[in-house]
DNA sequence: TATTGACCTTCCAGCAAGTGGAACCCTTAT
DNA sequence: ATAAGGGTTCCACTTGCTGGAAGGTCAATA
């Protein structure tokens, strides 16, 4: 397989499966005329990749998902403790969102949006403790 | 003002003021050591950053923000359109994160997290469609 | 007076995770 | 012969800083 069919395959940009050889994610072969030739096996490894990045997973994270599942002697324990803390980023991240949101959704309702200038949004901004 | 004053009173690491130098949000003048002075206008520009900063605002939208700020004659509608837009660019985040936190926590449920392999969480990566 | 320590300066490199573009090669069809 | 549609490399850029090295400045202390 050339890259183009693994990035339709995958739903990877080529450019991002080039990216992922460079920091050796994955090693496909190459064919005499230069071009990468990836196996049925690299392609899966970047189906894997695709979702595990489309979780959130960070690229570190998916280096140990997909050694942990190449180790059939991996103890499930490693890949839920990856998970765990992946999920707890991502509570942290939804927590300051939602107050972030929280304090602006305020700061929107609060401003007239007319043709005037008094606004309560800069007015927070220059001034809130 | 030094440096170090502007950033214990906005709360701004030192690095982060010299950067917001460099990208030309702030202006201090110069002494005749080579320190950078800072009137109070600027440590007040900084903390007007530093909070806007905080609520998640991007830097460009910062600098129109100051921009607005500075313009007496401004229209709230400007100021509040870029809040809006922000606003729904969090949204965005927190319904994308929120989808990644439920199908996680479905796999991290359903793992058993022990020392055997078998780990639904690599099984979906794997194959999920 | 010398020196320490806390400041300050510049510049360079790097992070995450790609993306865009230029300049060029390969293959196939018209 | 050439054009289209693959592929290749390399370099720069993105966002918003952060770390570190190498050195200048200033106030206080031994």
């Amino acid at each position: 397989m050339n890259i183009g069919d693994v990035s339709t395959r995958s739903g990877l940009p080529a450019k991002t499966i080039r990216y992922y050889e460079d920091i050796g994610l994955v090693k496909p072969l190459r064919s005499a005329n230069g071009y990468r030739t990836f196996r049925d096996s690299d392609a899966h490894k970047l189906a894997f990749l695709g979702r595990a990045r489309a979780l959130g997973f960070s690229i570190d994270d998916c280096r140990s998902l997909i050694k942990l599942y190449a180790d059939t002697d991996r103890e499930s324990a490693e890949v839920k403790h990856i998970a765990e803390d992946h999920l707890s980023r991502i509570d942290e991240k939804i927590t300051e969102l939602t107050e972030m949101r929280a304090t602006l959704a305020n700061l929107v309702d609060a401003c007239a949006g007319d043709d005037r200038p008094d606004c309560p949004i800069l007015a927070d901004l220059a001034s809130r403790q």
